[in-house]
DNA sequence: TAGATTGTTAATCGATTAACAATC
DNA sequence: TAGATTGTTAATCGATTAACAATC
């Protein structure tokens, strides 16, 4: 086995999100086993497709029975690397920034939220969810000093690629986009463009589309 | 030409949001074409699928020269619907929900933010971005007297069915849907569910990658 | 004109599905 | 045991790429 053996398809990188929202929900219920059937009914893929995807991580399933829920989940949050503790801050502290100040899914996939940078006056010093927004000139000095894995990007576009830029500078590995623009990042570094209007898009794109389908029958 | 013929491949739709994201920042640039090469470089698709792309709209590129940064844009904006009017409301107030209310992203996609519902005593009455917070009781009321297209769901996952069969019971066609549990909806109904944490398992599977592959040189 | 770049076809590649032996 | 469901192979389907004639 080399250096690059172990590379899940970004197809499949896709589809993993996915598992794990139904597989968590699926804990909550008194189930023990699901099929890749009834899996296919909740996700919409097909179950080959799921019994395909999960064997490619290993054999996780039980001949006649199904797959073992709570086994399961805990297998795709060991794929997803849910079980190593990661570092993240939050660059900018606009509403959308605090929104994501006081969003539940970082502890469930790993993650621990350490720290708050803005550049505005009024912003430094206030306490969102127990943590301190920090002045942004104090951004180096933190990532050296703390283990930091992922920065969140929410500031105003104009910011964003110079933001990057000292990111990327003072080591950071990994950036979760939230910013509509187009950023340069070296090679090495993993940058992952959360579109937050993508739902928009696809919706009017979609809802177009009915509106001329039904606007074309003769 | 029968009523289904007009029926875009999801795969392109998924890489519309991301051509528009592009070309909206090439508006400010001060060049008047842009190559499918040039494109290739920005949105990581190759130039061939690029063309093909847009192939299946229509001919709106000029050879030897590229396409006409402007035009394709408004192209764009035409095939993904947001030339057309669209009225969204927003159902839950927490953190998330705010900050979506003050989201810019709506009014370039043909979105107007009509009313924004909770049904919190202490944020009914609260005036966000020039929203009053309406008392989620309203909600059949509103919906019925005003032609609302979109809602989004940024409510408490213990209350995301309820109001989603509300919403559908009251005659709403498209949900965009913010909670992390399973939603379910008649087939005619539109749900677009916007993983605001996809970004983060992404990152955690890429991160789990390279640890993997780094600890396997002998 | 020569160079550039589209639009499109045919070839390739990869992803999904169908099917079924294995087995609980 | 009979029925159910996995894991996996081979077949199919669809998406991407390579290539190039057309033409600006």
């Amino acid at each position: 086995m080399g250096k690059d053996s172990y590379n899940i398809p970004d197809i499949i990188i896709g589809r993993l999100p996915v598992y794990y929202k139904y597989l968590k929900n699926l804990q909550k219920s008194n189930k023990k086993y699901v099929s890749s059937e009834e899996l296919a009914q909740l996700t919409g893929f097909s179950s080959s497709l799921i019994r395909k995807d999960l064997s490619y991580f290993g054999t996780f399933g039980k001949k006649s029975y199904g797959y073992d829920i709570f086994c399961l989940f805990q297998q795709i949050n060991i794929i997803m690397g849910f079980n190593y503790q990661k570092k993240i801050i939050l660059i900018g502290a606009g509403h959308l920034g605090q929104a994501l100040a006081y969003n539940k899914g970082y502890f469930e996939r790993g993650y621990e939220l350490t720290a708050i940078f803005d550049k505005n006056p009024n912003l430094i010093g206030l306490v969102i969810n127990d943590i301190e927004i920090k002045n942004i000139n104090f951004l180096e000095e933190f990532i050296k000093n703390n283990e930091v894995d992922v920065a969140a990007l929410t500031v105003p576009g104009a910011a964003a690629q110079k933001i990057t830029d000292r990111l990327v500078t003072a080591g950071i590995k990994a950036i979760w986009d939230f910013t509509e623009v187009p950023l340069k990042v070296p090679d090495d570094i993993l940058l992952e463009e959360q579109l937050i209007n993508e739902g928009l898009c696809k919706l009017s794109v979609k809802m177009n589309q009915i509106r001329i389908n039904d606007s074309e029958i003769e």
